[in-house]
DNA sequence: TATTTTATGTCAAGTAGTTGTCATTAAATT
DNA sequence: AATTTAATGACAACTACTTGACATAAAATA
């Protein structure tokens, strides 16, 4: 036995598996998991889920005003098409969103928010999530946030090579 | 006007939302999207997707060789008992987790691996995860990800904390 | 012009996540 | 001993996420 044991590291994971590496992505996984639930009930009263959000989020963004195609908005969500067609449909059903034939390329359909989609953004929405970023970053300076936005990025980085990689086999 | 308008900011979010929360959160949510989606391939031979590496990697820990009630285990992943209940039938249908009556508390039933779950934990899924891991965190020392572990810690302290004070409305 | 590529929609099957409700059973408390 | 509390299972309805497959229409290319 060459090979010494670390009793530390041992108890939280007997493998080969590096702990470190485990924690992180074990906490990233928490953290989504209650990112998404309280954050729907941080906007409980807008009946606006958090991926609901994070596509009229996009679409509020200065500079889209006239829509997005679906596929850019899949590249920048990261989900699938037709994982975005199901929550397209319902925010459509709520009138939050419409499709608009692109002036440039008409097998492209743009997405956009609607009159009442942009208003519910600004009056409901916008409090709603300034007060849980506040909240959900208690404690958090600048630097902070800056640093931690800086680790996801490289996270994000990363794994798009994976993706990448695994679609090439 | 005597707030004056700031471009960089704006140009991101139109709104009095905070742009570094945003661009944090939005991150996360990206990240757990991609870490779902490339974790998944990544045990595509072994059929497991990540929830049920979750739950998995919990019950191998030392310490946990006698099982572990359900609603500790929602406690840990931070899901729901109903969402749970599925994932723990699907892998008991493929026979890698078994449900015992708790010695102390004959309520509660303990979650197990059976001998098929750890070999296929400790045969089969350490190797490609240590892989997997090694690839997401390409280029992070270790202090890197101590601190990234630190950043995530306290955003689970404070999504906690919102969890809580959400309940009691 | 004919062919290929691209963008999208749609259908299907499966997994995963939520809340809410009701029932059961046993522990804990009064 | 009777009641309350806690742990769990089960069912329902809904949203969200994946891959795979097939169809369509228009852009791009040969």
């Amino acid at each position: 036995m060459n090979v010494p044991m670390n009793e530390d590291v041992d108890f939280l994971q007997p493998s080969q598996v590096d702990d470190l590496a485990n924690r992180l992505f074990f906490r990233l996984y928490q953290s989504a998991n209650l990112l998404h639930k309280t954050g729907t009930k941080a906007l409980d009263d807008t009946h606006i889920t958090t991926q609901q959000w994070a596509v009229v989020g996009a679409l509020a963004r200065q500079g889209y005003e006239e829509g997005i195609a679906v596929g850019e908005l899949t590249k920048f969500l990261l989900v699938s098409r037709q994982n975005l067609s199901g929550v397209l449909a319902r925010l459509e059903r709520d009138e939050l969103i419409e499709r608009v034939v692109s002036p440039h390329d008409s097998r492209s359909r743009l997405i956009r928010l609607t009159k009442r989609g942009r208003h519910l953004w600004r009056t409901d929405m916008s409090d709603r999530i300034s007060h849980f970023y506040d909240a959900a970053l208690a404690g958090f300076s600048t630097t902070d946030k800056i640093h931690a936005i800086h680790y996801f990025d490289k996270i994000l980085t990363n794994l798009k090579q994976i993706e990448q990689d695994q679609g090439e086999s």
